[in-house]
DNA sequence: TTGACTTTGACTTTCTTTGACTTTCGGTGT
DNA sequence: ACACCGAAAGTCAAAGAAAGTCAAAGTCAA
């Protein structure tokens, strides 16, 4: 369908754009193939505030949309977490972190499980204990970037 | 009996779609030679929630309805991931386990996410490529137990 | 015969696609 | 400044495409 294909190629381009996307709707109408009206449904139907998203445009020549995914308070928190974590951390304080993660509401009580679960010292037994806090840290940077 | 047999259609689609199944009511109709409520009628008569099955639908321009089993008792759902993950497992065959796994709903889609994150090969870039299968099982067993 | 289950089709609701018309913006010439 | 023009985007309603609902008619077994 149209519709899921269009909103498809935006989500994407929000990604590429770190959540912030400018276009024109002329421009990407003309390039996918439908009317321009077309771009203004899929905004108007998917893309609404009520689902985190904000939109701003300008009319007139040189004209655009602007979507802004807004999670940003959440985002920056993140960031400090990532940012924190360094090369390797160990089990404890990895805990300690998901913790905090989830008594902020960032992740629910299950997500924390699933987490301290997978960086848990039962999970990476395979791994000599040399590496562990290194692969730890690297499993929970990305993690972090799911979330953001 | 016409019932039937479309019952048992879709219950063998269900089968190759590992419990879950999209269809196009009209066009299902059509192939089959009767009347596009009938297929309603089936749904809602075979497919219900207390046998187990989740629906789904989306009415206009490509619309569809959605079938999901709900599988066994959560547990026994599980174990068997469990002993199907083996001793190594590469991550697309574990990003499939885990959309399954979510559309049964026993994950939601953020720990499907987070999931999917600790098993992403950009996590496991620490290790040499050799051991990441068997991390990855090793750290996919362990979500699973914290999910029992 | 009765009652539960099936089959059918008319009508409703929801979502998508399209196009005509309106509004707004930036420039340009006076 | 001002009026005008063209290039965008906005709006809205009609047409189209599915799925949902419901009640009447049919079937079959107890």
């Amino acid at each position: 369908m149209l519709t899921d294909y269009i909103a498809q190629m935006i989500e994407e381009m929000l990604n590429e754009g770190d959540g912030i996307l400018e276009l024109q709707r002329n421009e990407m109408a003309n390039r996918i193939g439908c009317v321009p009206s077309q771009i203004s449904y899929v905004i108007s139907s998917r893309f609404t505030p009520e689902r985190g998203y904000i939109i701003e445009s300008r009319r007139g020549g040189g004209g655009c949309i602007r979507i802004v995914r807004k999670q940003m308070g959440r985002n920056e928190y993140l960031m400090h977490f990532f940012c924190a974590i360094g090369d390797e951390i160990d089990e404890g304080e990895a805990i300690a972190y998901l913790k905090n993660l989830a008594g902020n509401g960032f992740i629910g009580e299950r997500e924390c499980l699933i987490a301290m679960s997978a960086m848990s010292g039962a999970a990476l037994t395979p791994l000599p204990p040399q590496v562990r806090g290194g692969v730890r840290a690297s499993i929970f940077k990305q993690i972090i970037l799911s979330l953001m």
